[in-house]
DNA sequence: AACTATTTATAAGA
DNA sequence: TTCTTATAAATAGTT
């Protein structure tokens, strides 16, 4: 909405990434809000900027315990498998443990995240920059190889479709030097290799005609929301 | 937006408050989708219907990596958190819980050591690529400190030496001029000059406090994780 | 579930 | 950042 069309990607230009995601995050909020008290929902929304800074919004500012509900939905399984610890009785002492590890967990891993470092001493923050330098070596280099794989499957499917160009060209040459009769003819032919999927729908809609094959479905739904459409 | 204004209070037509959520929910997740992408920021949306039914979206699908993100951000929680539903006796769900997200930092933690990233999407890896180059920037900034500090701390001992050990010539100086013998004195007053803080030890190793950002601790793995990553 | 008349959101420009 | 405005999108009411 606006004085263009955007593509679904990211904005490269920092300015102007950073004023789109001002704008559409007080929108996102504003909806976020308005569905909440419409329609009578529990809305959690947080948002993490890319720099790290968080917006949030919860219905009736409770976001904790919406997140509680939500932890309760999605855990019920594992409350399942903790059932045995329950028989054996030993509750608070096993809560503890847990909460304890957790802690230091949690201490330990926002030391790699570079906070609150003052309580470590030189030779601690040596060996936490050297494990931090040892793991960016791995994660850059699987990530290497993940942007190789990504590449090669792009250059394969460029491939195909260099192939069923030059079929469908060859074709249409073919048409050509026959001479036959009318578009019309050409144009109902060709009809079916231009059904691009289930969102083909209303005919012939968007200059649909000759061409080759095309993605028509490229724009449309992504697929995370697909899974929401019942109800 | 649509053929009438809407007032922004609960919708009392049970069958209209259905399909508004209906659509609402989807205009919202696709909203919250976009600016994700557009932005690069990290989104988590939870919902709720007035049943009770869930719907979510969250950045690369991965809810359970957001919502430790918001807890780490908004600290107390835990404490409180965990009291509270001590107090209710709602034990054995927060054991899950708890075990839940243990299991979540630990994954998140190996990934901060740079392993266990096979999982990862490629955007995960840069996201984990950039928060290391963060943390090391951090890092190190408090380790220049830490550096300077015990410098200053050394120049201060140094002078302290100075001042003794220019008493103690004098005082030489005075014996030699007696004609009393003095090597053996002296060499004994020098030693306590190279004490140079709790890191001395093993003689001059590690070049202690000045210079550039040595690599010499190479691949072992960093004391304090370890004592904490046993069971 | 489709269809539109309208309202909203927002991209680009100032 | 904020305001303005042309335009794209979302959606309320309708079929």
């Amino acid at each position: 909405m606006g004085r263009g069309r955007v593509q679904l990607k990211r904005i490269e230009n920092k300015i102007n990434r950073q004023v789109t995601f001002s704008k559409r995050r007080c929108g996102l909020l504003k909806k976020a809000h308005e569905i909440s008290v419409l329609c009578d929902a529990e809305v959690a929304l947080i948002v993490f900027s890319t720099k790290g800074k968080l917006f949030e919004y919860a219905t009736d500012s409770c976001m904790e315990r919406i997140l509680e509900r939500y932890e309760r939905y999605s855990y019920a399984e594992s409350q399942i498998l903790t059932n045995d610890a329950q028989a054996n009785g030993n509750w608070a002492l096993e809560h503890a443990k847990l909460k304890a590890r957790m802690e230091i967990l949690q201490k330990n891993q926002k030391n790699l995240m570079g906070e609150e470092l003052d309580s470590l001493s030189l030779k601690e923050l040596q060996n936490l920059e050297h494990q931090l330098e040892t793991a960016l070596k791995h994660i850059r280099s699987r990530k290497d190889k993940a942007l190789q794989e990504q590449n090669n499957l792009l250059a394969k499917k460029v491939k195909e479709k260099e192939k069923a160009l030059a079929q469908q060209t060859q074709w249409e040459n073919q048409q050509d030097n026959a001479l036959t009769s009318s578009s019309v003819i050409l144009s109902q032919s060709l009809q079916p290799l231009n059904i691009g999927g289930p969102y083909h729908a209303t005919g012939i809609e968007e200059g649909t005609a000759l061409g080759p094959p095309q993605h028509r479905n490229a724009t449309l739904l992504p697929s995370w929301m697909l899974s929401h459409l019942e109800e």
